[in-house]
DNA sequence: CACCCTCTAGAGATCTGACTCTAGAATGGG
DNA sequence: CCCATTCTAGAGTCAGATCTCTAGAGGGTG
């Protein structure tokens, strides 16, 4: 049993960095070949296509970012949609790649043509994910008596929005953003109104 | 002189249906033939190659916007930013073609290919905006007291932050969401702290 | 040492899309 | 009515990308 010569995750770094130089339709196997220095057999041997590929890159980054986030959701609520907002940017500061694929979002990726493995996946993270951010809302309308979309705006699109000015422009996320993310979310968590 | 039988107009809303439907890069030009029966000598008679399409599909969607928006600059720093914001979604729920192109950002139009004439059309146009927000942001500094990075966040990014939730999955944008900007805008500019 | 079995290398087959080129349709002016 | 000019049609070329296929390298096992 010959060793593997590359790691798979060699592949999916060499994926990931050729998004980050342009879209994700950057992300051609003749381009992580050569970002790689691999064959395209090592390629094909360990994924049947370029949808499972692109799955592979996508799933990556999301488990790693909700393996990172998802202990935060067991503070009280406005305690953890600070503690989102600022680790989102954080996380986003230290894994700049990952967080460029999931900027780009999933639509990019082609999740219709991804195999039926990749996809279900997917489908159960997203499905825990969802599950906790519906306990958070849920928990944050009985505390604030905002509505379910100002909720989702404030914790879930701003910090986002906070990093994607910077992300965009390959630009360095400035050390005060976690402060300035933690004013706007709790200014508008507990503003009477 | 025979008369244009097609109008350019014609192919740039094609460009932008194939955009709404998929990426940017879903902007073919045989794609673009087919969307609106169209030959490719027609198309290749009004865009020397597709940069120029894609940056005519660009500049198009930007400049409409800048002139939906401009006239709010007028206003007092702290009511033209709500304006700003309420406009944002409101020009988003009535032209999503346009808005789904802003919604992809330059990147995605390769803007490293267009011609020099697209280049400078959208430098002009940019200056201009750029002039206008600048102005805008340090008004709103004196007047609360924030640092830059905030007030971009809360004057230009959220606003985006609120409308791409429903542009990218397709989705209605609730009749409700220009009075949640507002209310969030102004908590975060007028809240002490 | 012989043998497997996993993994790799890389040459093409095939497809898709960008772009070129030429013939000609359509219309206003002389 | 003819010509010039502008625009259109669409076949054809070329480049690049995906995927297939076969030969074989490399290391563990009997």
């Amino acid at each position: 049993m010959p060793r593997l010569v590359h790691d798979t995750s060699t592949i999916l770094d060499a994926a990931a960095r050729l998004l980050a130089a342009g879209s994700a339709d950057a992300i051609t196997i003749a381009g992580v070949i050569r970002e790689a220095a691999v064959s395209s057999g090592s390629v094909y041997h360990r994924f049947p296509n370029r949808a499972a590929l692109l799955a592979a890159v996508w799933n990556r980054a999301v488990q790693r970012f909700h393996a990172e986030l998802t202990p935060l959701f067991a503070d009280e609520p406005v305690a953890a949609a600070v503690a989102l907002g600022r680790r989102t940017v954080s996380w986003c500061r230290d894994s700049p790649a990952d967080a460029r694929v999931l900027l780009a979002g999933v639509g990019s990726f082609e999740p219709a043509a991804w195999p039926a493995e990749s996809r279900s996946l997917r489908d159960a993270d997203q499905a825990r994910w969802d599950q906790h951010i519906r306990r958070l809302v849920t928990d944050l309308k009985t505390v604030t008596g905002r509505p379910t979309a100002e909720i989702l705006l404030v914790v879930v699109d701003l910090p986002y929005a906070a990093v994607r000015r910077y992300l965009g422009a390959d630009r360095e996320i400035p050390a005060t953003l976690e402060d300035i993310v933690e004013r706007t979310i709790r200014s508008a968590l507990t503003t009477p109104h």
